[in-house]
DNA sequence: TGCTATCCTTCACCTATGTTGGTGAGCGAA
DNA sequence: TTCGCTCACCAACATAGGTGAAGGATAGCA
């Protein structure tokens, strides 16, 4: 259960449930995830627990790391994760500006974050999880992971509802509700939205272009 | 209604209710907030709100606009607000390195956002009060904004349900279990909170040294 | 082959919070 | 002074989502 980080090493492996990084512990690396997920979040005294975070192949994993404070919430392997280890100092904003791929990443992360502040603050169930599988669609096809509509959707109800901020009954409840209107099919962890047009307005998302 | 900054001018006034930026809007300036309480939020179309950040006395506005995207959230003054202009570009990393206060407060609002999803996503009215009464005061607290046991709190019930994602009639209701158990004393925009601790129980919050 | 653990699914019931529709106090404008 | 507006506050009722419990599917493993 304890991470194996040597900081020397340029990859590491990590099986699920294993720690990417504990709670207030100094940050040695940041990693890059080469495949497989794993999420920030955090447990409440009783139990009760909040994704805070999701990690997809490319995501560094936690770029803020580079902002220069230890990381208040714990990391974790969602799936299987193989990760490749930057050294923890970002580049100079000299160096390529804040343009840099790096810093851009932290922007996105920062909007995906303000984002689901919205959902879980002001939306449904079905909205919420509706913005959480577009968001893993979109996501996962920037990275070029998705094929046609479907793509790979590893999570548990129960990890899907530490994220939307719902119990694992009404998420199971929800994902019916989805599959009778014809929004999402899901089985066997492979997701395929028929619709994505049906499913962004289901989301209550912002409209947004097709851009790649 | 409109801004009425000019890029050059070092300080600029905002009425309540007045954006200082709207939503996609080229920022020309990053604005440090000398006095006043603003806001940024994001509207549903079907009218829902969820203020996703408050900006108070000392807090650049908005530090992310130095990485470089366009604000994808109007942000909008809730008190009379008097704010100087900083140059969007962020300071060098070189230059004072990621320590500058600058990256400092962009680090400290990426947590608040991440408590604020637990916060939204697992916790209870009355938990979700106490968490803002309670950031407020502290926030204030480190500016030299408070006065004992007490400070300023402008915003109407209205303000505080789109924080907390509940509704001003059971923001009513919350404050006033909140009055009757003695966790807060609120009347005329001005708060008093008797007992620190037990309104940091109640907020469900990590526990947190007494640090200035 | 059976054992165990995890996950998905469904049911009946419960409650925290939302909704609707009021009241009255305060305050600025005319 | 009255109008118009915002805000705090209250009450009755409605509902989305939570709770507790149970059964069945699947997969790893001895």
């Amino acid at each position: 259960m304890l991470s194996q980080v040597e900081s020397s090493e340029p990859h590491v492996h990590f099986r699920p449930h294993q720690f990417l990084m504990r709670e207030d512990e100094e940050p040695a690396v940041i990693f890059q995830i080469d495949e497989g997920w794993a999420c920030r979040y955090r447990q409440l005294s009783d139990g009760r627990r909040q994704i805070t975070a999701l990690y997809l192949p490319g995501d560094y994993c936690d770029p803020q790391w580079a902002l220069g404070r230890k990381p208040s919430q714990p990391i974790v392997a969602l799936t299987n994760v193989r990760a490749s280890c930057l050294p923890c100092r970002p580049p100079t904003t000299s160096a390529g500006g804040t343009q840099s791929a790096f810093w851009l990443s932290l922007n996105d992360m920062i909007e995906r974050q303000t984002n689901w502040l919205v959902t879980l603050g002001r939306k449904t169930a079905l909205e919420r999880v509706a913005h959480l599988l577009l968001e893993l669609f979109e996501r996962l096809r920037r990275s070029g992971l998705t094929y046609g509509q479907q793509c790979a959707m590893p999570l548990t109800q129960m990890e899907i509802a530490d994220m939307t901020g719902l119990t694992p009954v009404h998420v199971n409840r929800t994902l019916q509700l989805m599959r009778t209107r014809g929004l999402v099919e899901l089985q066997a962890k492979w997701l395929r939205i028929p619709d994505l047009g049906a499913l962004r307005q289901a989301a209550a998302m912002r409209a947004q272009g097709v851009a790649a």
